[in-house]
DNA sequence: ACCGAAACATAGCTATGGCTATAATTACTG
DNA sequence: CAGTAATTATAGCCATAGCTATGTTTCGGT
């Protein structure tokens, strides 16, 4: 094998990061999901978590037995899930981002429902640096439409 | 359960299309990293695909198994990996995008290492229109920095 | 109060993508 | 050219995330 260069160990590292992201990503993604259903109907049944997320049923089962498993959620047989203290606030951390996301990607030229569709898998590799920039962005845009 | 709503099955789709993505991922990241070791070293050898994808060896070679069962690449024992034209046609597309992306995100103020970061999983996420949009902010960008 | 339907849980399958340990092959070196 | 080192392959393990089929519990209408 040919030898170690340094930028290897970096490049290396930065797959382990995006591999990490993804293996969060589904608990953000259901994480935030209960809380929208709690928001609109009151509680999260497992059948529409499924439905919403566009899986099975027992897939959804599967992935909320995880939640519970890292603290993020709680569920009472036959009915519902619940969040848990830690997992509301990841669900209003990811909410924001997410639409924070879509924003930009709009303001950027991106098409409303394209930035939809792409923000659901970038936004779990936005680090809280590109969030920032992100932001900042949109702020400067909107100041610089209302400038004359 | 509550009854489905217009927007569930676009949402659903949503998530369908991002999972989607993530399990075409791995592959264009290891064909990218072929591509790039036959430019540097003028062959692939699984130990240091291994070595910058930052897996074991083994992780790699099941890798590179999919990627031939995909029709991306051919591998000879002991002797190295290769490209199909296929493969090769993708590694161009993905290193093209790969190199947008990173552009883009320094462009809108992410440090450069952040930027090489996030985009290693944003990349994946990027439609082809949302592609188009980095592009275009890119070349406004550069017209308007040469602009008096 | 019951019975059928709806909702949910469970069992058990597949594929992916990690890992370690070890066998097999090729390469190198004295 | 023999023996060792390096490289690659294989075996076998685990966790995740999807699925279908089927059992169990709860709900709702008569
Ligand atoms: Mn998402
Ligand atoms: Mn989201
Ligand atoms: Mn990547
Ligand atoms: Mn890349």
């Amino acid at each position: 094998m040919s030898n170690t260069r340094p930028s290897d160990k970096k490049q290396a590292d930065h797959f382990a990061r995006a591999r990490e992201a993804q293996s969060v990503a589904l608990l953000e993604d259901y994480v935030e999901m209960i809380g929208d259903l709690h928001e609109e109907l009151g509680e999260a049944r497992v059948a529409d978590l499924a439905q919403r997320m566009g899986v099975a049923q027992p897939t959804a089962t599967k992935a909320i037995a995880r939640l519970k498993r890292e603290g993020l959620a709680t569920s009472r047989r036959y009915r519902g899930v619940f969040l848990t203290e830690t997992g509301a606030a990841l669900a209003m951390r990811v909410r924001a981002r997410h639409r924070t996301v879509v924003a930009f990607l709009v303001a950027v030229g991106v098409p409303e429902d394209v930035a939809e569709m792409d923000a659901e898998g970038i936004e779990h590799h936005v680090s809280r640096h590109t969030l920032t920039a992100f932001e900042d962005y949109l702020a400067n845009r909107l100041a610089a439409d209302h400038r004359p």
